[in-house]
DNA sequence: GTTCTAGAAC
DNA sequence: GTTCTAGAAC
């Protein structure tokens, strides 16, 4: 019966940080955050309004500017998504950077230039520039965003992807923000063709923004001139391959014209020209517009193919005034938006007040920790989003609504919080943003919350600024005097509830019943208790605030968690209509499912893909329905059976293991280890015991890697291994230990790692003894190299011991696989490297200490031991 | 696990 | 032409 249930995929969830890369990369080795080139914190100006509410600290806008490798300008600032490899020099993205793009610093002393508008403070345009490798579109781009008047982000499809080559979606997607964000966006990739081009027309054309071209008509001699001078260009267009690159290239160029959309399309020759039209961008601002139409140098062929398909699609009539009247068009819809209700449309969710009804208990909280104390925006949105997911998915169905409130419709934050809640497929229903002041939701027509957060500070004391000092002036001393009996102090990642005297202010104006005292992390060196960019901790602490916030704001509803006896009702009351009778179990899964929390198992299945399934807080049911229990002993352990086990201190928890079908490539080690006598003549069976035999891999991804395979039946992963196999894993790490020590005698300055994948290709349980110099043909693959540096590979040390302490193994869930697709880093100095081939080469030449395990296996190691 | 192929991009 | 990626097949 369990079997035909379908279950979530993840004991943490659809939404487990597991599945998000960005939050992933906080699991990554600690001394893999980001540093900023002289080690210290960053020190972000504080960029606070005089009305009390939260700065909006804009790390992307007011950051230095970004740069990739080929045209880095050597003497600017890097920020910390960027870091140097002091061993070669490099620049390379740090992890941080999912998708890199670069962006000018702010020019304007104020919040509104600094934030920008593409209806009013700046003159927002796409600008698409067209032209050849090699036609001086990077060198345009760094000229360009050196000075100019208004803020500029540039999009480059070569380092897009984490400091490397990325598609023209993740341009898109970058171009959009920056858009939405006020920025002008220059696109530099070579946009040669209509096609090439139609996404960004079309983007633009969405947003009401202009698309302007600036076609770097450059003779291709220059270009194959430039080109051919380049070392290691991303897109292999460098040296003696350039020109025929180029000359294909330019064999399927389109001009732009005015009929694909575009605005303003600017043709630049000679250096003159490209330089005037540089200057005319970068003095581009509300007071410098610049007019539609055709400029500069071309030939007589392209301004003919221009202007007839132009006047063409107007009938007759000029394009240059139809653009022009277009303009005025765009100009009043954009007042208009601009004059309406204070909620931003740029924020899809935000919550106007006829969402919200009152008496339901709604939670207004303002974002944590990004305002005085200067947490990044980016890792604060991912943690935030994570924590509404699950509180989501914990408080379902008992009506607790969440509103991230921030003061101006330009916040950064309620910017990317609505972008990351939209992409987590969070409930709109309960989860939202608004655009006003905490203290006045009510008064100003806002969501009628009886409940609000105030980032408070530690000594729980009202002054410093922002929220806290709003909500303390708003609520009146009463509410000082209600804190102090109920706290003096307060822990980071911590809450504390007060509720608001019917004295205050805040309390019989406003409505507000309770505030919630929250403190998050503190990345402020003139704060106390700063992290120092100590972003592993800073996140931990920023999701613990988070949660308990939460967790408070529940404990003031008097909710409770969805639980056994609530989806018990739940059923019941499904069971009074005409469908079959359902058990709780079954009512919870379907509720489940019905949010899209389930995966489809049994399509994966048949497919015969892996599924892993872990579910959560339905142990009680299992019990209840008798559908499970715990596993006596080992005997099971197949392909095909099903198994529960216990608790963890998350709460009560089944891990239950599904069907996996191995193919038949997959089957090699298990058959090899039944059977070593019939092994290949191509496998190196080294060693033969009653337990495992030991023998070379067949594609040694280092100087020395060998396998060390159990030979009991059953056991085919670490997702098998219980309680019971502690002795069998400390056997096995001991034959792999008696291998290694071979090794060592013969070559002692090899240094050895022994541990297990997440989740192995092949079948059954084998650990990897492997040497960490990687110096193998071999190794081919991003994957195979993530494999073995990334938390994907788990010391056979540490595997032991969970095995001991909790009976099984805690290993990276269903989403293992997405720590293979992260960036190329290096073991030892933690720099990313583009590619494999460059990374080979890098590590053949790093001599960093090694920083990518406890579990060292060195010469001295052994011999001490 | 590997190998092969196609496609995108410059 | 080269590099990289993703997917299919084994």
């Amino acid at each position: 019966m369990a079997s035909e249930v379908k279950l979530p995929k993840c004991k943490y969830g659809e939404n487990c940080y597991r599945k998000n890369p960005d939050h992933l990369r906080l699991f990554w080795h600690p001394s893999s955050r980001p540093e900023s080139i002289s080690g210290e914190p960053s020190t972000k100006p504080n960029n606070k309004p005089p009305n009390g509410s939260e700065p909006e600290n804009q790390s992307s806008s007011s950051a230095p500017p970004r740069h990739g490798r080929d045209v880095t300008p050597k003497d600017e600032d890097v920020d910390d998504e960027w870091e140097i490899d002091a061993d070669d020099g490099e620049v390379t993205a740090c992890s941080e950077a999912e998708e890199v793009v670069e962006e000018t610093p702010t020019t304007s002393n104020s919040d509104e230039s600094i934030l920008g508008t593409r209806d009013s403070a700046n003159a927002v345009v796409l600008l698409i520039l067209v032209g050849p490798p090699g036609s001086g579109k990077s060198t345009f781009c760094s000229k360009l965003m050196s000075s100019a008047a208004q803020p500029w982000t540039r999009i480059c499809q070569d380092i897009i992807a984490k400091g490397k080559r990325g598609t023209r979606q993740q341009c898109l997607r970058q171009a959009e923000s920056a858009l939405l964000r006020g920025r002008s966006v220059v696109i530099d990739r070579c946009n040669i063709d209509k096609k090439q081009r139609e996404d960004f027309l079309k983007l633009a054309s969405r947003l009401k923004i202009n698309s302007h071209a600036v076609v770097l008509d450059v003779p291709p001699r220059i270009c194959i001139e430039r080109a051919t001078k380049r070392i290691a260009h991303e897109g292999g267009v460098h040296g003696g391959n350039a020109a025929a690159v180029i000359n294909r290239v330019i064999r399927t160029r389109q001009v732009p014209s005015l009929d694909e959309g575009f605005f303003r399309i600017s043709f630049c020759r000679i250096d003159p020209d490209v330089e005037k039209v540089i200057q005319e961008y970068k003095d581009l601002q509300p007071s410098k517009l610049l007019d539609p139409g055709v400029f500069g140098a071309m030939n007589k062929g392209q301004a003919r193919s221009l202007l007839n398909g132009g006047k063409d699609q107007y009938g007759g009539v000029s394009p240059t005034s139809v653009i022009r009247d277009e303009m005025r068009n765009v100009a009043a819809e954009a007042g208009k938006q601009q004059s309406s209700n204070g909620s931003d449309s740029r924020h899809g969710r935000t919550l106007r007040p006829a969402n919200l009804v009152p008496g339901e208990e709604t939670l207004a909280f303002p974002s944590i920790s990004t305002a005085d104390f200067q947490f990044d925006h980016e890792k604060a949105a991912t943690v935030l989003v994570q924590c509404i997911s699950e509180f989501q998915a914990k408080y379902a169905h008992v009506g607790l609504k969440l509103v991230l409130v921030d003061l101006t419709s330009k916040s950064h934050m309620l910017s990317i919080v609505s972008k990351k809640a939209s992409e987590e497929g969070l409930d709109g229903n309960t989860f939202g943003t608004f655009v006003g002041d905490i203290t006045k939701l009510r008064s100003s027509g806002g969501p009628p919350c009886n409940i609000i957060a105030n980032a408070a500070n530690w000594r729980l004391k009202p002054g410093g600024g922002g929220v806290n000092a709003a909500i303390y002036k708003a609520a009146g001393p009463e509410l000082e005097q209600a804190t102090k009996k109920v706290a003096s102090t307060l822990q980071a990642g911590s809450s504390i509830v007060v509720e608001v005297p019917q004295a205050s202010a805040l309390r019989n104006q406003e409505g507000v019943t309770h505030v919630i005292h929250v403190l998050g992390p503190n990345m402020n060196p003139q704060r106390p208790n700063c992290l120092s960019g100590d972003y592993v901790e800073g996140c931990k602490v920023l999701r613990n605030a988070y949660t308990s916030l939460f967790e408070s704001f529940a404990s003031v509803a008097q909710v409770k968690p969805v639980k056994a006896d609530s989806v018990k009702r739940m059923g019941e009351a499904g069971n009074s209509h005409n469908g079959p009778k359902l058990n709780a179990f079954q009512v919870l899964m379907q509720a489940s499912k019905r949010k899209g929390e389930v995966g489809d198992t049994a399509s994966k299945r048949e497919k015969g893909e892996k599924v892993r399934v872990v579910e959560e807080g339905v142990a009680s049911l299992r019990e209840e329905h008798g559908e499970g229990g715990r596993p006596s002993d080992a005997t099971h352990q197949g392909s095909g059976h099903a198994e529960v086990q216990g608790n963890n201190s998350v709460g009560q928890q089944v891990r239950k293991k599904v069907d996996r079908k191995w193919d038949s490539w997959s089957l090699a080690l298990y058959k090899i280890a039944l059977h070593p006598d019939d092994a290949p003549s191509k496998n190196s069976v080294l060693e033969v015991t009653d337990f495992a035999i030991v023998m070379e891999d067949l594609y040694p991804k280092a100087k020395r890697h060998l396998l060390v395979v159990s030979r009991t039946q059953g056991l085919d992963e670490l997702e098998d291994v219980r309680r019971e196999h502690a002795g069998l894993l400390e056997r096995i790490h001991s034959l792999g230990m008696k291998h290694v020590a071979s090794f060592l005698k013969h070559d002692p300055s090899l240094v050895f790692r022994l541990g297990y994948h997440s989740a192995p290709s092949m079948r059954q349980l084998h650990l990897h003894v492997i040497s960490q110099d990687f110096d193998s043909a071999s190794l081919k693959h991003k994957k195979h190299w993530n494999s073995f540096t990334s938390p994907f590979f788990r010391d056979s040390l540490d595997v032991i011991s969970e095995v001991k302490t909790q009976g099984y193994v805690d290993n990276c869930g269903p989403n293992a696989e997405k720590l293979l697709d992260m960036e190329l880093r290096c073991h030892r100095c933690r720099s990313v490297q583009p590619n494999i081939p460059r990374l080979k080469t890098h590590i053949s030449t790093c001599n960093r200490p090694l920083s990518n395990s406890n579990h060292l296996i060195t010469a001295s190691s052994v011999n001490g031991s």
